[in-house]
DNA sequence: AATTAAATTTAGACAAAACTAAAAATTTGT
DNA sequence: ACAAATTTTTAGTTTTGTCTAAATTTAATT
């Protein structure tokens, strides 16, 4: 597997190609930042290899073995993820691009290593959860923040968007990982919520409510 | 610097293109395992980028440019090595392959981290001297223990020759990095040799003694 | 010094991964 | 249902790094 290629079986997985829902190839282009015609080529190459279900027109999606790859891609990114804040202190909005590099590395002991050493995490730093080597992952029910009704207590547990924006701006409101939320009030005008975090009390935008997810206590 | 750059900066360097002696397209396809006429081709190409001196038919040696380019490849190398050994327990024969991948990531904040992370070491899993951030590394005063006279003590700070085989050949004959060493006799007709390595006596052929190094006591 | 041998470079080709522009198929709108 | 708009594919180029085969330069030998 090319880099190139594991990146295309990666991105597919991302825009839900894993069930068989075929993914268009302009989507793909798109979130690749590259062009059309280059993602039909690839496409042939994909299937040609049976990574990929592919008919023309008709979009791609992951086969058995291209689900299965894509999860073996984003448990080392994710591994390595965990491994840059855990052991070596960079901050959540640091590690993506590294990470996009770390988990092209080919070593099966390597990664299976960094994952023992970390004692084998189930989610990364932004809260998605880390396959194990045999694929499986653990579905947390969460909702987004936006969603909870008013007055319901919860454990902030992920986050939709991880651009470095939007984490250095959680980083400057002391918004993190499992911390404890309470929905105080919302706004009726511009659906902002009033919480208390962690003991302080917050006021936060929609914008930021819909790219937050908390687990609700039971 | 593309990766294929980089390894030809890397395996100039080894050849000694470092002091502007010039380096041989051939010795450089040779140790590259690949072809003269490419070897050409990249000349021409890091050339251009100012990385080295080259002129027709005159081999290829490092610019200053390129020297602490190659210097930082190293670093890069020998420290991945070491974090391998010690810090996921890989044995010294097993880093090379994965460090030659891990030598490639592209992040300054990366490897100082793990520099920082092993406690700034000064030699890698196979006593060769690891690089600082700036370009500099210690030579360590060391000999070649077929080079060196009988009833000689001292103590065992590198290997010549990195290959796996030779490596699980010192493994299994518990010859390690640090061991202490006294040369008993040398028998005249092979060159072999008579030591005492902590404690134990051994029998070794010229071969192994002579990709050995030695640092001898004061 | 001339000739042979060896090393090096040039020229042309190829594969991977991308692109542009044009053609073809599909979807949409009325 | 049919034309228009959109999406997708094809065909032909480009770039990077490699190769082979032929040509050229340097080195070695007699």
């Amino acid at each position: 597997m090319t880099r190139s290629e594991e990146n295309y079986i990666k991105t597919i997985f991302h825009l839900g190609g894993s069930d068989s829902v075929p993914i268009a190839t302009n989507a793909i282009a798109e979130q690749m930042e590259t062009k059309p015609s280059s993602v039909t080529d690839m496409a042939k190459k994909l299937a040609e290899k049976g990574l990929v279900h592919y008919k023309k027109y008709q979009g791609v999606s992951l086969t058995d073995i291209g689900v299965k790859t894509a999860l073996s891609i984003i448990r080392k990114h994710r591994l390595w993820e965990v491994f840059l804040v855990k052991k070596l202190d960079f901050s959540w909005d640091e590690v993506h691009e590294v990470a996009e590099q770390l988990e092209h590395i080919k070593s099966e002991k390597l990664i299976d290593k960094i994952d023992e050493l970390l004692d084998f995490p189930k989610f990364d730093p932004h809260g998605d959860p880390i396959p194990s080597k045999d694929g499986k992952f653990m579905i947390r029910d969460k909702q987004l923040l936006s969603d909870v009704p008013i007055h319901t207590d919860g454990v902030c547990v992920g986050v939709k968007d991880t651009s470095p924006t939007f984490l250095k701006f959680l980083d400057k409101n002391n918004i993190a990982l499992g911390n404890t939320i309470r929905i105080l009030d919302k706004e009726e005008f511009d659906q902002s919520l009033h919480i208390q975090m962690d003991g302080k009390e917050l006021h936060i935008s929609h914008q930021i409510a819909s790219n937050l997810y908390v687990k609700l206590n039971d």
